[in-house]
DNA sequence: ATGCAAGTTCGATAGTCGTAGAACATTAAA
DNA sequence: TTTAATGTTCTACGACTATCGAACTTGCAT
């Protein structure tokens, strides 16, 4: 059984965080996340890079503390640790993902 | 007379500001620059490193659309774009100050 | 057992980044 | 016109990063 290793609340900092996010891939990532308010295994978000660029990705998102992997069978199920991000840095994780959002859409009013 | 090119609101990109805010020493600059909420120049900066590597510091900031460079005299007079970044970004800015200034404190309740 | 599916790890590579010293540019002051 | 003060640019260097392919591990199904 896979074992994954976590950044307890104390562990995590806001620089580390926001490095995370400042990659296009990852925030995509993230975002991919937020949307469904669910666990999700590596195949069910939609990515463009090779499988072991993902998995790098995801590698860089748990140490840093932003999600939480769960093995099930031979898949990994990944969920945002969104309380306790809340809880330690108030507003950030939630601004951000509202920016990527409607940083995409075409014409926000529309 | 310097010339500092800056970066329109259309050209600020998220990545791009998480990118530049996620170094600690940037991100006390920012901090730093937050606190006083007027125009500061690169010496009424506290800082440890050297004038080369703040000086790429605060053009990384400037590249990034988080901060405004004006010449005066000598020195360059700092400020931070909290307006535009508020309009693009809203609360990102404002959330992730929140934090790094309750994270460096020892006591949140004393 | 065999094969398959889902991720992980390893090795390599090209690119970026933080850092600092030295030299330079510009402005103000003497 | 020197001299000093304030930043900037250049060059270099070590560390880190994103990327991929290949090999590996693990669990499930047949």
């Amino acid at each position: 059984m896979k074992q994954y290793q976590h950044p307890t609340a104390d562990q995590i900092t806001l620089t580390g965080v926001l490095h995370a996010l400042s990659d296009p891939v990852r925030l995509d990532y993230v975002r991919c996340l937020a949307e469904s308010e669910c666990e999700k295994s590596c195949g069910a978000i939609p990515t463009t890079v090779a499988k072991s660029t993902m998995s790098h990705h995801i590698r860089v998102l748990r140490e840093a503390g932003i999600i939480h992997l769960r093995p099930y069978g031979t898949q990994s199920l990944i969920s945002l640790r969104s309380d306790e991000l809340e809880k330690k840095f108030p507003g950030v994780l939630n601004s951000v993902l509202k920016s990527v959002k409607s940083t995409n859409v075409v014409e926000p009013g529309a």
